[in-house]
DNA sequence: CTTGAAATAGGACGATCATCCTAGTATGAT
DNA sequence: ATCATACTAGGATGATCGTCCTATTTCAAG
């Protein structure tokens, strides 16, 4: 086991051919050709497609709680952190645009195919439902709390959708503006309940 | 030219499938045995598999044409008419747990795809658009009418991918309660206004 | 230096798929 | 009744794909 960075390699690079042309269309071929391996060097490291699936959504389930953890710490007060959310949006606008939401996207894809990785591929919703939970939490949303996490990740999966299909930039701006407002607007009207 | 049921009934399983299935994963010989006839036959009443997706397009296109008008006959106000609208995320809510939106999702798979008839399934985003856009004007919202339009589009998208991600109906519900009153909102504001 | 396991390469295989081809059947117009 | 055309059937074809198999190379441990 010396050089363990083939199987990266394979992982980073899939994960991005997935992303931009989906699962089942992406091929062993088209994997292999941009990692620069033969097709045979593939079954050493991955058993099935499958298996490679496996390891792709793991290592978007590790960046994403990684990029979550990051969120947490930098950001000061739970309104901060939400934000930090809703604005992957504008930081991830021209991919978006482009290929869609990663999690939406697989999502979807996955549940056509009544693939068995789906519920894998769930918890990276999860993952970000879960954590805006928290932050709602913060905010004294007790009951609310979880609806209001699938509030906002369904805004943000429609804004991903519309945006992929009009491949529209601006859009994704102004929506943002709103979910913005739309966040600082329950925080005002928390404080002044409390 | 005798019978031309069987070219409806192409269509109109296919129509079906794509939904269920996606369009790459439906092959023909699914569309065939769901249809009960041969293989061949298809290739008398389509060219490729790219024209029945196109004759699909179309006729989802006419069925939501009619469905549109219906809604412009039946709706007394803008308002009532574009509470139909958000109405089919609940009449349609155990096909959208199960496959998600028809337009969204095959909006989705055409793009990662980059298929050719992409365009031509982005009319039916179009046709929803223009009609909401419409129902805004007479709302009185000269200039933000498109944005208005796109702003539901964009919720009714984003319910349907969590929906169908974690095959919840209730969620359904209390996002098409919160776009309801979103909607009665911003009529009221109006009225204030003017 | 030897050796055994890991890594890599590339061809073979079987299944599936869209598409094409050929042949038979039904039917409507003349 | 004839004939051209529409319709239907089902096998052939070539490409692609995931998977498997075998042979070769690399390399670290002894």
């Amino acid at each position: 086991m010396k050089n363990s960075s083939t199987k990266e390699d394979i992982i980073f690079n899939a994960d991005q051919l997935f992303y931009e042309q989906g699962y089942e269309k992406t091929s062993f071929a088209d994997i292999a050709s941009k990692v620069n391996i033969s097709k045979g060097n593939f079954y050493h490291h991955f058993k099935t497609k499958d298996d490679l699936l496996k390891a792709v959504i793991e290592y978007r389930l590790n960046n994403t709680e990684k990029m979550l953890m990051d969120w947490q710490i930098k950001g000061k007060t739970p309104t901060e952190r939400i934000q930090s959310f809703i604005k992957i949006l504008i930081r991830n606008r021209k991919k978006i645009k482009l290929y869609g939401c990663p999690v939406g996207t697989l999502s979807s894809e996955l549940n056509k195919l009544e693939h068995s990785s789906k519920k894998e591929a769930n918890r990276l919703f999860d993952l970000f439902r879960d954590w805006l939970k928290v932050q709602f939490l913060e905010l004294g949303h007790q009951e609310d709390a979880d609806r209001l996490a699938m509030h906002i990740l369904a805004r943000s999966q429609g804004v991903a959708v519309l945006a992929n299909a009009y491949q529209d930039e601006t859009f994704v701006d102004y929506e943002v503006d709103l979910l913005v407002k739309w966040v600082d607007n329950l925080n005002n009207l928390t404080k002044v309940k409390v």
